[in-house]
DNA sequence: GAGAGATGGTCAAGTAGCTTGACCATCCCG
DNA sequence: CGGGATGGTCAAGCTACTTGACCATCTCTC
C-alpha cells in the first residue's frame, strides 16, 4: 500500500471518527443533556460498571489525576455523578453515576446507535458488523481518549 | 443492531483514531519535527496540495480565523510555511508550506504508511482496502479536525 | 464611478481545560 | 511502629482557543 493510500485512509477514519463523536454530544445534547464535552463521554464509559476512583479515571482518559478531579467535580455538580466513600480503602473516594448519570449513559448509546445505523443504510448490516470486528482487532490498549 | 453493539463499535473506532494520531504524531517527532501537535498535520493537509488563505484554513479546521491565524504564526516561526501575497486578492494571505514544511508532509505520510501496515499484519491488505472503501463512503464532509 | 456592505486578516483581552508543584490522609510493608 | 507509596485535593500557571474591535480591500448596486 502507497503512502497516499495509507494517508486516505488516516483521514477517512479520522473524519469519521470526528464526526461520530460531534453526533453523539449532538444527540446528546438534544436527549436533554447540556453542559456535557464528548470528555464527559468516556468518563462516563468508566465510570458505568460500577464506579470507579479518580486515579482510574485519569488513567483511562490520559490525563493528570488533578484534571480528573475537576472533570468529576463537574459532573457531580451538574448531577450526573456522586463521591461515595470507598468500601475498601478510606483514602480513595469511589466515583458512581447518578440516576441522571444513568439516562445520559443511555442517551449517547441511543445516539451512537443512531449514527451507525446511518451507516448501515450506506454500507449494510454486515460490512458494518464486518468494521466493528476489524476495528475491534486493530483497536490499541491504554488510555482510550483520543489525545489531540 | 444493538445499541450495546454500536457502543462497542463506536469505541473501537475512537480507539483506533487515537491510536493514529498519537502515532503520526510520535512517528513525525521521531523524524525530526518538533514542536507539532495533531492539529499542525491537519493543516499542513490542506496547505499541500497548492497553499490556502487563513480563512481556508479555519474552516477546514472547524476554528475561528483568529485561532487559525495563530496557528499559522506558529508554523510560519517554526519555519514549515510561509505567507506570500495572494495573487487574486490583495486582502488575502497565501500561506504556503516551506521545503521543510514538504518533508514534514511526507514523514507524517510514511509514518501513516507504518501505522496502516501494521494494520495489514493483523487484518490482511485486502481486509484494509476494505476498510479505506468503506469509511471513504460514510465519511462525513465539513471541517475534518475531530472536534473533542 | 461612488458609496455601502461584505470579506480577509490582525491585535487585544478573556476563558477553559489542562499542567506542575505542594500538601495531607491513609495504606502497606519491613 | 516507622517510612515510603498511594489517593486525593488546593493553588498557581500555561496554552490553545474564544469573543470583540478594528483596518484594508473587494464587490455589488445605483
Amino acid at each position: 500500500m502507497q503512502n497516499s493510500e495509507a494517508m486516505a485512509l488516516s483521514a477517512a477514519l479520522l473524519a469519521v471518527a470526528g464526526g461520530l463523536t460531534q453526533r453523539i454530544n449532538e444527540g446528546v445534547v438534544a436527549r436533554g443533556f447540556e453542559g456535557l464535552r464528548p470528555a464527559h463521554g468516556f468518563a462516563f464509559a468508566r465510570l458505568a460498571p460500577d464506579g470507579a476512583t479518580v486515579t482510574d479515571l485519569a488513567a483511562h482518559l490520559g490525563v493528570t489525576k488533578q484534571a480528573a478531579s475537576q472533570l468529576v467535580d463537574e459532573i457531580v455538580r451538574k448531577g450526573y455523578a456522586e463521591r461515595r466513600v470507598h468500601p475498601l480503602d478510606a483514602r480513595a473516594r469511589l466515583i458512581v453515576l447518578t440516576e441522571r448519570g444513568w439516562a445520559c449513559t443511555r442517551a449517547a448509546e441511543e445516539a451512537a446507535a443512531e449514527v451507525v445505523r446511518g451507516w448501515s443504510d450506506v454500507l449494510g448490516e454486515g460490512e458494518v458488523q464486518a468494521l466493528r470486528e476489524q476495528l475491534g482487532r486493530i483497536a490499541p490498549y491504554g488510555p482510550i481518549r483520543p489525545a489531540w
